[in-house]
DNA sequence: CGTCGAATTGACTATTATCAAACTAAGTGG
DNA sequence: CCACTTAGTTTGATAATAGTCAATTCGACG
């Protein structure tokens, strides 16, 4: 069976693994691949397996928002269920593989395994709940805390999946952190700068070592 | 039965029509009630019947964000699912009713009515696209466009309501609306006082008319 | 070694926040 | 009925923050 190699190693929770006996299907994706586009339909969420996927809407005049980068083990493809249309593009920032699932599929066998829509709904649910987070970071927090706060975050997803806390490589750009976090290139760019110069972090294009986690904090609004 | 009556009138969308039917109990809310806590745990969903309501997230340093103004037929409390603890506060603005829906009911149900699932999946999507929208609002555009489109949201919502598309009374405050939008009151007022003084609407306190939707779009990067 | 995309840094500007004062509308109690 | 609150709003003056434009620099890769 070709589920359980989906699921990535040392995810922490197990909201996946019924989900994850339903897939059938895997696709890889080279570095800038689209997985879906946005008003294509819908029929399937994707399990991100391996690599690093961002989605982004794009309005009517050409306007772009980075809503989402997502890691291993995170579900892609949680929006535009209302009309069954992607709301968002999904890009690939580097190679990677998604499992498929289909919603089909996950409506037939959750008639015998009830609690596979308390699954389903708790994975929406999370997806909710972050978006609301960024927006608390969008909506309140100057620059330097967004950027702490991004840092904290990413950190913590990629200490999850068994990775460095403190050590680790941002596969996206100044200009994608940017416009993820409601700024421009350069001003992320001397934030990063400045972080360094006060001793928060070390950094070297996109590799990143957080040296002083408490002080980020400090910076992002969260109590340590 | 109690359910029917528990649909708003006017609801453009049929998406609570089975929803509706698992209605079994109705709460009333006085302005300034709280629907739910942030941290209490969650067992049911709320569809506004009366009334609105708004839900924020309370960070550890007090930081408040408001991440949704909620009118009739919209549905609250799709965050926190996670861990069944509610995400956010949820706030009645003006003496509101709510129509209860137990999750036990909405599994059980949906156990002989399949199409039940995909009715909560869509009503959860739609709250991830809102969202999203949100963010592209926060991230990428400068006051007056976020502030001309919330007033472009809000005007499409009520008609949909079957309200006045053009004039209508805003339920939150100047410091409520900047709040939402990452402003302060003091810029969002100036900018009613502008979009007044340039034509494109009236207001008084918080009555406003919408005098000149296409440059209202305009502004809000939304082609006409 | 040269080219190209990405990142850094600087100088300057625009936007929005902050602080402060005055005004309004809707009560409240004498 | 009329001061007197009070919460919400408006407006102004000034300051802080982040954006824009422009010039280098860095690193990867052919």
């Amino acid at each position: 069976m070709m589920g359980n190699v989906c699921l990535p190693a040392g995810m922490p929770e197990r909201e996946l693994e019924q989900i994850d006996l339903l897939v059938k299907e895997r696709v890889r994706l080279k570095k800038g691949d689209l997985l879906y586009r946005q008003e294509e339909s819908l029929d399937a969420l994707f399990g991100l397996r391996t690599g690093s996927v961002k989605t982004q809407l794009e309005d009517a005049s050409g306007q772009v928002q980075i809503t989402g980068f997502f890691l291993p083990g995170e579900v892609i493809g949680l929006d535009g269920m209302l009309d069954s249309l992607h709301a968002s593009n999904a890009v690939a920032m580097e190679d990677s593989e998604v499992c498929v699932v289909k919603l089909e599929d996950i409506d037939e066998v959750s008639r015998y395994a009830p609690s596979l829509q308390g699954q389903v709904r708790r994975i929406m649910s999370k997806e909710i709940s972050r978006s609301h987070q960024v927006l608390l970071a969008l909506g309140s927090m100057r620059s330097e805390a967004r950027l702490a706060a991004f840092l904290i975050n990413l950190s913590q997803r990629l200490s999850a999946l068994g990775y460095s806390s403190t050590d680790f490589v941002m596969r996206m750009s100044r200009e994608e952190i940017g416009n993820y976090l409601g700024l421009t290139l350069e001003t992320v760019s001397r934030l990063f700068s400045r972080f360094a110069r006060d001793g928060l972090i070390r950094v070297s294009q996109r590799e990143v070592r957080i040296l002083d986690l408490d002080a980020l904090k400090q910076l992002a609004g969260q109590v340590s």
